[in-house]
DNA sequence: GATGGTGTCTGACAAAAGTCAGTAAAATAA
DNA sequence: TTATTTTACTGACTTTTGTCAGACACCATC
């Protein structure tokens, strides 16, 4: 590793620290300190099991318990046991903790715009904040099962339509291409899956059921900031794994010669090329490969 | 602003947090809050006037002067008056806190190592980063006047030419061009300046004195993730600034065609062209500008 | 229904960080 | 010169955060 290399990452932190250290302090102009706020934004948040929020916030138990009480104190947030388990609780705000935690929602979305807005090039400001929190955070990428019609799932699906509408000497329109249906890719038929890295979908993929005794592999499509880092293969082998879970013993897809890295990624990782075996315009590589 | 942007803003905001938290607690790991450690670090980073720490770390003068108490008691760190004002105090570190503060670097050299070592594509992180810090910390670039020879100056000037290279069509050798003697560009016949962010020269700009009734601006260079924020217009002024305390009242300028984007800055911030000036290879633009 | 383990809470501390009024010494202004 | 301001220091706080040993209720298991 070059000094320079190392010099310009620890520059990096330099200006990130005083910036993270500029909200932190603006989250203290609610009156409020650091340690309450974080909880009240965790709860807000939907982290709502006691013993969750106080793993994501690395607090010991004691101090949690006191925080929580503070917020009840104050009227926010309502602690209650847990359904299936009377030991565990679970938070919830109240009416006024829903208005105070807006409160905070609405500076952090200031802060954020404020930073966007004085960017004479945003959208390239912001495919290098992709990158870096991809790179920083990827470790804790998680695999998960969600309807296709999740807006996350939506979101992936139009930009990987709009890649492919630009990779595609002819362009791209769904409509002509064999459009799963949405649910030959929920279970039982299939499944849908997302890569989420603090809250954003980093990639996805589909597994269509079909009635010819093969599942078909569809939309695979790993974000820009996230790609070469392997995150194709940790959503291929969560999709062969729901597979197996389905019962499906054989799985097909198609892909196109115009995205050479996708081919040569699934020659490299156990599938077949085998003859056409559907009518869609779009495909000229077809796959095969039985688990 | 779009929603999308400001979550993605969001997003790298929650990401770069915990990866800050990261950092800070590797901090403590050398057994010492993380008070004195930042003291201790501000005053191995050259910050040595105690009321200029104290402005830097935003620190109470009591908890300020607590801190250096127990740094002093550690030996790390003597604290004496200031030269030229006997109320003032100054901090410089013991051998023992040298030593010391080496360690708190190689942490934090091992930590930024670690996250360019395990990303696929370190150079186009690295880019990602210096967009980043620019962005966000752009209203803290301080102008500074330095001797051309400052390695940081160098380093600037070496990646001028190198981009002059790629965009002139026949390249550019440093050796063919008009290279301005060192001295031409210090006082008092001319002046170098360094725009500095973060502790990175983001920008350049020289001025060299002739003997022809004119000086000349030489090295104007931004770097990328710092184009298109304003820079060049700051180090124009800065420039101008220089030029009229040293009683010049004309300048000139060369530049290519090949640059159209510093064609037309020129063209736009009230220089006018003039003809050529120099038998200089390189440039078939030339501007005046009287101060 | 006894046993051991888990999750939360409380009390009792301790460390770290932050606050503030007052003091002493030096610089500056009147 | 004297008065005022500036700079750092000290003592006496408070708040915030972190730690730890029980206590208690609950769950799972034999």
């Amino acid at each position: 590793m070059t000094i320079d290399a190392i010099a310009r990452t620890r520059r990096f932190h330099r200006a990130v620290t005083s910036e993270v250290g500029a909200l932190d302090s603006s989250f203290l102009g609610r009156g409020r300190p650091l340690g309450p706020a974080r909880v009240l934004h965790a709860i807000g948040n939907g982290v709502s099991d006691v013993a969750e929020i106080r793993a994501h916030l690395k607090l010991d138990s004691g101090l949690m318990s006191r925080l929580l009480r503070g917020l009840e104190d104050e009227g926010l947030v309502t602690v209650t046991a847990s359904e299936n388990d009377a030991r565990r609780r679970s938070a919830a705000l109240t009416p006024a903790g829903e208005v105070e935690f807006a409160e905070y929602e609405a500076l952090s979305d200031q802060q954020a715009g404020a930073i966007l807005s004085r960017h004479p090039h945003p959208e390239a400001l912001l495919q290098a904040m992709d990158l870096v929190a991809t790179a920083l955070g990827f470790d804790r990428t998680a695999i998960q099962r969600v309807p296709p019609s999740d807006p996350r799932a939506q979101q992936c699906l139009a930009t990987y339509y709009g890649e492919l509408a630009h990779r595609f000497s002819g362009g791209f329109d769904v409509n002509l291409s064999a459009d799963p249906e949405a649910r030959d890719m929920e279970p039982p038929r299939g499944a849908f899956l997302l890569a989420v890295l603090d809250g954003m979908a980093i990639g996805c993929a589909g597994l269509k059921g079909t009635d010819k005794g093969y599942a078909e592999v569809k939309r695979v499509w790993v974000a820009p900031s996230a790609r070469r880092m392997g995150l194709a293969g940790l959503l291929m082998r969560a999709i062969e794994d729901e597979a197996r879970g389905l019962g499906i013993g054989t799985l097909r897809l198609d892909t196109n010669s115009a995205l050479p890295e996708a081919v040569r990624f699934y020659r490299k990782s156990g599938w077949t090329e085998i003859p056409r075996f559907n009518d869609d315009p779009y495909p000229d590589v077809f796959f095969e490969k039985h688990l």
